[in-house]
DNA sequence: GCATTCCATTCACCTATGTTAATGGATCTT
DNA sequence: AAGATCCATTAACATAGGTGAATGGAATGC
């Protein structure tokens, strides 16, 4: 097995017999990125889908006014792609960056075809996963209803506290709806 | 067959047989509720996976201040349950509400194992269907981080150009995540 | 090693939306 | 049918967070 993060991804939400997971590793596609370089540009037909098997990356959707949106900050153990592409094979609307160098597996539809009907179990997997990242969607939604800037920021704080060290606050920022400057004086009225 | 409308579902995502249909439906427990009934409260344990037969519902979240925060509006021909509740067994925080008189289609979870693993096709269903939700839920925040109060407003309406009359307005303004008074400011500019 | 770019911070000022309160029409209750 | 409740609307005022501009330190490029 070379990629044990992956394969205990598998193991926590169905049971995989070690023959099959050899039979999908094999057909993967393994991608190391630097930091700060793109995996996905808005315009781009995806083709796979990215497992972090080490590293993050993030996110982000262009406004009319030119304006960046982080949507998504995800690391090590996750997927992180775009799956309305991947599936419809329309262009994607996001740009997904990688802000730590990064190791992705990823999976072409060819392998998600023949791994789902060789053993719907993967089937099963990805259902849950997709199941679990909506779950985490709607509560984001309903921080950004419920929560003020201040709040939303001492919540993600409090659930990735090493997230301040690892990707820019402009970043940060974003992710919670708010100006740079605006976190600036969040912090630093949490000082006192 | 009964329901032509669940049928169709189905059809829209999956290459389905009549005969694994039909032994879904009859499987199926049918439930109606009037305007203004409750699905599913807050605490519960959710035991079903529900299907909007006919009607529409909307989904919402109280705060720590007591305040409501609409995060969902499904209606004919969709599902809106809790499928964190329903697949972990832990209380629900939603609180979902028939606005119209609705006919619902509920699956137990003995029936959601049983026709998922008789049939994996059903699997890849609800994964396709879930997918979908997760992508319109993502999009759902680009919206509120990249649109002002009066273009989500806009937006909506020309999406589902019925809801003005479907549903009170100030349920509208929470699922905007405004204030009904602010809605009222917005129509008010607009007749200009 | 110097120049350049990038980024976090601060500050003064601005604006979209919230807040509070009042009004009247519509809808429910008895 | 009278009374009660609910809800949309309006207006005056309040505020969280945005905007634009300036600064300095850190990282990057040559």
């Amino acid at each position: 097995m070379e990629y044990p993060t992956l394969y205990q991804s598998f193991k926590r939400h169905i049971n995989l017999p070690l023959e099959p997971y050899l039979e999908l590793e094999s057909r993967l596609v393994r991608k190391t990125l630097d930091k700060k370089e793109f995996l996905i540009k808005e315009g781009q037909i995806i083709r796979y889908l990215p497992f972090i098997n080490k590293g993050l990356m993030v996110n982000y959707r262009l406004d009319e006014n030119g304006e960046n949106h982080v949507l998504q900050i995800r690391w090590t153990g996750l997927w992180l792609g775009d799956l309305y592409s991947f599936f419809s094979g329309k262009p994607t609307k996001f740009n997904i960056l990688t802000y730590q160098p990064t190791e992705l597996l990823m999976m072409n539809h060819e392998t998600f075809d023949f791994i789902t009907k060789e053993h719907p179990v993967f089937e099963r997997y990805f259902r849950i996963g997709i199941q679990d990242a909506y779950i985490e969607t709607l509560n984001q939604i309903f921080n950004l209803h419920s929560l003020s800037a201040e709040e939303r920021y001492l919540e993600l704080i409090k659930n990735v506290p090493s997230l301040l060290n690892d990707i820019p606050h402009y970043l940060i920022a974003s992710y919670l709806n708010i100006k740079p400057q605006s976190l600036s004086r969040i912090r630093k009225n949490l000082q006192n």
